[in-house]
DNA sequence: CAGCGTGTTGAGGA
DNA sequence: TTCCTCAACACGCT
C-alpha cells in the first residue's frame, strides 16, 4: 500500500496526535512485528520513553523517543489507529502492537496481513544500521539529480522500472508512483536503464520530485484499503492518476490505450504510443 | 474456488 | 558479479 507520500501523510498525523506523549506500556499481539529484539527487553526499554519527533525515510516512520527508536514498517496494509478510551482495542482483529500513554490514550498499529515490521534500537543512532543504513537518496534531496542516477545506473541493465523501485538507490518510490513517473517523463517502462540519456535522466529525477510532491499534498493515493490515520483519512493523489491502474483506457495525451504487462510479478501499465522504449 | 496484490527478503539458478 | 524468477509472509476481495 504506502509509498512515500502516503508513509509521510501518516507521519503528519501520527505527529498530530503522540507527539510529546510519554509511553506508560505496551502490548504486543504478534511476536513476529518484532525484528531486532526480544520482547522481554523491548517491554522493559520503552516503558516512561517520551515520543519527541516522528519522521520518514523512505518508506519508514522513525520514532523518535528519549533514548531509544523504534522504526515502523507498514508494508501494505499497515495501518495506526489512535483513541482515547481502552475499549476500542477489541474491535482491532488484525492489531499487532498497542502503545498506552500516560493520560492512558491509546495508539494501535493494525494490519490486515501482518507484514509490517518494526525495529528498535537502545538508542539514537539508527542511521549506520539497517534498515535504515541501506536506503538510497531521498527524492527530495538537492543532491538526488540527473548525475546521482547516472553514476549509480552506470552498469545497471535491468528494466528501468525495476530500477526505479530499488529502495536502496532512490527510496520512496513503489509501484504506483514508478508508473506515474515514467509516463509522465515519456520512457518506457522496459528501457534499458543504462541506455537513458542524461536528458532522460534528468526528467526522471524531475517527474518523481513533481509526482510525489503532489501526492503528498494530496495525502496519498487510495486504491483500494489505503487510510493514512485512523482509517478515515484517505488520500486522493487517485483523480490524478495518469497511467496506474488504467488498463485498456485511452491516454490522456494521445488516446492510444493503456496498456498492462507483468514486471517481476509487478503490474506495470504505460502507454506505448507516449512511452518510447530504449534498448 | 482460484487468483490477485500499493512491499520486502531470501533462495536458487542462469 | 549480476540479474532473474519464485516463494513466502496472510488476508480480504473479486
Amino acid at each position: 500500500m504506502p509509498e512515500l507520500p502516503e508513509v509521510e501523510t501518516v507521519c503528519k498525523y501520527l505527529r498530530k496526535y503522540v507527539i510529546n506523549k510519554t509511553i506508560k506500556d505496551v502490548n504486543v499481539y504478534e511476536l513476529k512485528i518484532l525484528q531486532n529484539i526480544t520482547l522481554k527487553e523491548f517491554k522493559k526499554n520503552i516503558q516512561n520513553q517520551k515520543i519527541l519527533q516522528i519522521t520518514r525515510r523512505g518508506k519508514y516512520i522513525i520514532f523518535l523517543l528519549s533514548f531509544s527508536t523504534l522504526i515502523s514498517h507498514l508494508r501494505m496494509e499497515g495501518k495506526y489507529f489512535y483513541y482515547s478510551e481502552q475499549k476500542f482495542l477489541k474491535f482491532h482483529k488484525h492489531k499487532m502492537i498497542s502503545f498506552c500513554f500516560n493520560d492512558n490514550d491509546i495508539l494501535i498499529y493494525s494490519d490486515t496481513r501482518k507484514f509490517g515490521t518494526i525495529h528498535y534500537f537502545l538508542n539514537h543512532n539508527f542511521k549506520n544500521n539497517n534498515p535504515i543504513k541501506k536506503l538510497g537518496i531521498e527524492p527530495f534531496n538537492t543532491n538526488f539529480n540527473e548525475l546521482y542516477l547516472k553514476k549509480n545506473w552506470l552498469k545497471t541493465k535491468k528494466a528501468i522500472k525495476k530500477s526505479l523501485l530499488e529502495q536502496n538507490i532512490i527510496c520512496g518510490i513503489g509501484n504506483i508512483y514508478a508508473d506515474e513517473i515514467l509516463f509522465l517523463s515519456k520512457i518506457h517502462p522496459l528501457s534499458v536503464t543504462n541506455k537513458l540519456s542524461l536528458t532522460d535522466l534528468k526528467k526522471i529525477v524531475l517527474a518523481t520530485k513533481t509526482i510525489l510532491k503532489k501526492a503528498i499534498e494530496l495525502e496519498g493515493t487510495t486504491i483500494k484499503s489505503f487510510s493514512s490515520f485512523q482509517g478515515k483519512f484517505s488520500g486522493h493523489f487517485q483523480f490524478n492518476l495518469k497511467v496506474y491502474h488504467r488498463y485498456n483506457q485511452k491516454c490522456f495525451n494521445c488516446n492510444f490505450l493503456i496498456k498492462k504487462i507483468k514486471l517481476s510479478n509487478r503490474s506495470s501499465f504505460f502507454c506505448d504510443h507516449c512511452q518510447i522504449q530504449k534498448k
